[in-house]
DNA sequence: TTGAAAGCGCTAACAT
DNA sequence: ATGTTAGCGCTTTCAA
């Protein structure tokens, strides 16, 4: 059933009908009471499409996310999508896997009108590539960022936060400290190693042969199997720092299966704090970001950039903690 | 840029853009050259608001799911991003919080073409309410439906595999099976209480007294908090089964801050298969869903029926499981 | 093989 | 306070 319909029906035109659906205050009381009769009565919804392609809006809003079975990603988008329900939008949620071809099609989905703006949690590399193409385009960065470019964002101080989290484990005596790196082209895991070095030569130290290695992947599976060959190898860690909890839990497992403690024979830091880092033997220690705010700031620089697109295009960037538990 | 100015530009008209647009074969191939030429020129991409306006179609599919913080989901939507991809089509992903307000705005994008069609992963009880209002609207159920309703829908067969979980415990030699069920608004919690009730009596055993108990929520945190309770009654368990792997692991959290032992003291049975399941100590055994599949065949099912919406409205079952680790 | 023209269902400027 | 009308940018019949 079309607005034509409706305004037949209650014989008024178009116009009054539409007036009547957007609250219009020019109607008299009467005509509204006549018209919303109609409308509850056949129960009409307007053809979004049709206005969407009117008022050259759509009140959709994409969100790009790496891989949502990390649980990570999910506080976040809670926090976004709580932001876009209270303005009146809703959330288009994509798992681009990181890939760039992915991300073009989504970018499309703005381009085409599907979707007013953007928030994107993919990999900085892959921004990069897109950050000119999609120049004119309403998008922001979440987590993952140019600090140069000229994207707006909002994340942490990845470097600082993997300090702290190094820092700690010298101060409690430990002087072999692994590293399990992700997927450099993150940013985070860039600028986490950064953090992991500055607190390493902070207190003289440099990384022992061997004590930095790299996986593709962020699941346990992948923490576990990393793990096995650090511990293995020549010179033993007397601590591990995981740029990803899922990777610090799967080097948990290791350790034990192993027959080793934690932390006395090895102390373990991940970070994020997932709900779960609760929940393993012993507790994690972590570095908590404070994912839930991450994703309500990014949201609402996205709407208030949407609203006037001469607001500055400026990076956020939010406090971190060290979460001190049983693990280290 | 709209298709106007493009057929300006290539001295065609709109409908031969158009054509060349959508893959026309009636079009001169030097025609299509020149138009192709202008469109890759000025990166010009068709208005979707406008095509989908005039084609009544949008090519979206919503995907409402109660709580995309429980990792049990993402692989069900992974399974139907898979399928929806392959067929042109892209996912709205909606958390409900498996609220009926919030259902009914998602519905409404239905009713309103702003979306094709829907796979609702919410409590059947919700869904009941919103069977008779969307019944003209294309949706169908996952995990969660009402096999005696009219909404096409996939799933597991919930009883027998609880059913054969309690079993497993029975045989070896478990007596005292304690379980640890949730929102009974959900199809899941109902059916899997059946199955524990059906496997006991079949054993000749009645559940102990105090040995169901209930949770809201499906957080690691409501596991430990319920199997505390659990076993710090006058009759305590020798084992637990529990509806979700998040609520197992909760469980077993419990049992070791008593300082009990998983498996001797109490044996542990979750649901689920998360990832997690294998990287806690010890190892869960659980009933595995085939989650992925669960969402492709979600997905194929609401195709074809958008396609011919004379399908049968039928309801599939997937196997399940049992997967043994070392918890039970 | 191509173009002209109608129209999808709505909103908003303008007129009354 | 209400109606008339012109489009938003596309697809698609019909005619040439």
């Amino acid at each position: 059933m079309s607005m034509d319909e409706v305004a037949k029906k209650a014989g008024v035109s178009t116009a009054t009908v539409s007036r009547v659906m957007n609250g219009s205050r020019s109607v008299k009381a009467s005509t509204r009471a006549r018209v919303e009769a109609i409308i509850s009565q056949e129960g009409y919804t307007a053809n979004r499409l049709a206005r969407n392609l009117r008022t050259a809006e759509s009140r959709l809003l994409i969100t790009m996310v790496p891989d949502f079975s990390n649980p990570f990603y999910a506080e976040i988008v809670k926090g976004i999508d709580a932001v876009a329900r209270r303005h009146g939008y809703h959330l288009l949620l994509c798992d681009t896997g990181a890939s760039l071809t992915e991300e073009r099609t989504y970018f499309d989905m703005l381009r085409t009108h599907l979707a007013d703006g953007a928030i994107c949690l993919d990999p900085v590399s892959t921004q990069r590539e897109l950050a000119s193409e999609n120049s004119l385009l309403q998008w922001v960065a979440c987590c993952e960022f140019d600090p140069k470019g000229s994207v707006p964002y909002v994340g942490i101080d990845n470097a600082k936060a993997a300090r702290d989290a190094v820092k700690y484990l010298v101060e409690r005596g430990r002087r072999r400290i692994a590293f399990i790196n992700s997927d450099e082209r993150f940013l985070y895991a860039r600028q986490r190693k950064v953090g992991y070095m500055t607190a390493l030569s902070e207190a003289g130290l440099t990384p022992y042969d061997g004590a930095i290695v790299k996986t593709d992947g962020l699941t346990f599976d992948d923490g576990r199997r990393v793990a096995k060959r650090l511990l293995a190898s020549a010179i033993k860690p007397d601590a591990i720092f995981a740029v990803s909890d899922t990777l610090a839990i799967g080097a948990m497992q290791a350790v034990h299966e192993l027959g080793l403690r934690v932390p006395q024979d090895v102390a373990v830091i991940g970070f994020d704090n997932i709900p779960l880092a609760t929940m393993v033997q012993p507790a994690l220690t972590t570095i908590a970001q404070p994912m839930f705010r991450l994703g309500e700031n990014a949201a609402n620089l996205l709407l208030e950039r949407m609203r006037d697109p001469s607001t500055p295009a400026l990076g956020t960037l939010l406090d971190h903690e060290l979460v001190i538990r049983n693990s280290a």
